[in-house]
DNA sequence: TTGTATGCGTTATCAC
DNA sequence: GTGATAACGCATACAA
């Protein structure tokens, strides 16, 4: 900096202000640094400028496992909002490992970044100890989970209400014997969407027993154990509630490896409209969260919270659909 | 800093040295100032630190599209190579602007992060017009596409094989007539398997024509798109070839679309193995890349780059497989 | 093994 | 609108 103040022969405060835009620099002057920058190969250099300034501009994003079809739409619409806020997203993948997560959390810690967003439901395990803490430690806001006893914002849908409205829809075309497959169990929105289902049950007149609920998982592996644990239960389903798409598909699968038709012999729902829930054959009926949206309005509410540290910030609620696709239909006449 | 020492009783230096544990503190003390830092909930601040040594221990990875299935697994396998060598690796997606990846670019150069691994294809803009000072600007290697008129170094398939093997083994179970799906036109990856497709229809006896390579995408948008024009054709292949496994997934759509079966009434494979493909219905015959592998590799000479700058790396090429699925069979008899 | 002292490259404060 | 100068928080050369 000191070699550009000296080329275009100013002071180095003033390279400084050019530099950063942020202050009035005469645009005759701007015009003679930022070719006397450009002349020297120089640019500047973000440590000395975070230490001093006290921010780095960065933020951090926090994702469990990139793998999941979930996150890619969530993470796009997070950036989009964070570069009209002249912010830059780092994704950090944690790899479903704790210890990784505090890495990443101590970025922010460390100053290294400004705030996170999580998409986690994990609170990184160096706070795991006291997550109200960590509101107060830094600017995070949650997307989809939120993190039991933290005051962290969160952004999502009502995933009681979808999946109550999902096992209306399924009764409604006539099925009376619903099975769901349940996420992770430690996991709030396996929870949720299972408190969502039973409600559901009930207030539709539809059968419960024992096994309604059948332990699962996010992935395709699980949907399929879970399938065929369902079929092969006494009280065998005509329809199946999965949890996510990934077990849905993997209901799908397993059901067609034993010779059934979906939807002519048991039908299949799941919860997310991935991307692949519409391309997959048949096409797959489900609960469409508005990703994009929610990772944007994510990002606002950090900014928000980066703008005014002690403002409390409410959560938000976003708009589900139920999609109907193929994999539904009324169930098989006995 | 300042406030730890004084709590544990010893120089700033110390404590430094203690934190960043390279140097030696006698065991004691090293406890000592641990101790004293939790107490006063410490972290040390990274951008003073990363401003000090000239090196922030921060990996960027350069994405041109998060959304793209390739990925994740290539990602996974630059962050265990990283976390073995004590790196953290940040994503970056461009979301296919070259104005952002300029920012990116800006990171390393501005000090604030070490490296970078492209998974892109794309040159940071600032760079593009002299591509080869890239490299010589900071470490960088590159994932799957050789940057054109850049010393970076590599790590890939080799495309051309893998693409001449594919057509050798559609021409092994019958088809003479087949058609390529080309990816997007100024990708290098392209214009490579292209060249592969077109050596092995000669060498294999097959027909060549106008039309045999079709324009197409790395998309199932584009899939679709190319193979109802390939169906309209006067010259009706009996096998597609996609660029990728997505392209291929189109093809499959828009072919059952027409109430066509695949493999019964034309076979089409793709390129690549991501998750979905042994997913699918029918499941894809495709190109196996060891992808995890191709991350873990790149972290790797990356590494060597970094410990010795003026050490020039070879590219490298790794194995590939012919993985044969449902989606492919002879073809129809007349 | 530990302490002292200096400087890394900026930005912010205060003058002018 | 511009210049001088003091931090920012740490790592390291050198001394002890």
């Amino acid at each position: 900096m000191k070699d550009v103040a000296a080329r275009a022969g100013v002071s180095l405060a003033t390279v400084s202000r050019a530099m950063s835009a942020s202050t009035d620099v005469s645009d005759n002057l701007k015009r003679r640094i930022e070719q006397a920058a450009q002349e020297l190969d120089y640019t500047v250099n973000f440590n000395a400028r975070s230490l001093r300034s006290k921010s780095s501009g960065i933020i951090v994003v926090l994702v469990w496992d990139i793998t999941n079809a979930f996150f890619p739409v969530l993470l796009q619409g997070i950036e989009e909002q964070a570069r009209v806020m002249g912010k830059a997203i780092l994704i950090g993948d944690t790899a479903n490992d704790n210890e990784m997560a505090a890495t990443y959390g101590r970025m922010v810690e460390g100053q290294r970044a400004d705030g996170m967003i999580l998409l986690n439901g994990n609170v990184p395990r160096s706070d795991a100890k006291s997550p109200r803490s960590l509101a107060r430690r830094y600017p995070i806001v949650a997307i989809s989970e939120r993190i039991p006893g933290a005051a962290i914002p969160t952004v999502g849908i009502d995933n009681v209400a979808a999946c109550f409205d999902m096992v209306g829809y399924l009764a409604q075309i006539g099925h009376k014997r619903i099975v769901h497959f349940m996420g992770p169990a430690e996991n709030i929105l396996s929870q949720q969407r299972v408190e969502g289902f039973r409600k559901g049950l009930t207030h539709f007149g539809c059968e419960t027993w024992a096994d309604c609920v059948q332990p699962s998982g996010f992935t395709i592996r699980s949907g399929r154990a879970a399938m065929a644990r369902a079929l092969e239960d006494a009280m065998r389903p005509t329809a199946v509630f999965a949890s996510n798409d990934e077990s849905a598909i993997g209901a799908i699968i397993e059901a067609k490896s034993r010779g059934l038709k979906v939807p002519d012999d048991v039908s299949v729902v799941g919860f997310d409209d991935i991307e692949f829930a519409q391309i997959y054959d048949p096409s797959l009926t489900t609960i469409y969260q508005p990703r994009r949206d929610m990772g944007r309005k994510a990002m606002e509410i950090l900014g928000q919270l980066l703008a005014e540290p002690r403002k409390p910030q409410a959560d938000v609620l976003l708009d589900y659909k139920l999609v109907v696709r193929a994999s539904s239909a009324p169930p098989p006449k006995r």
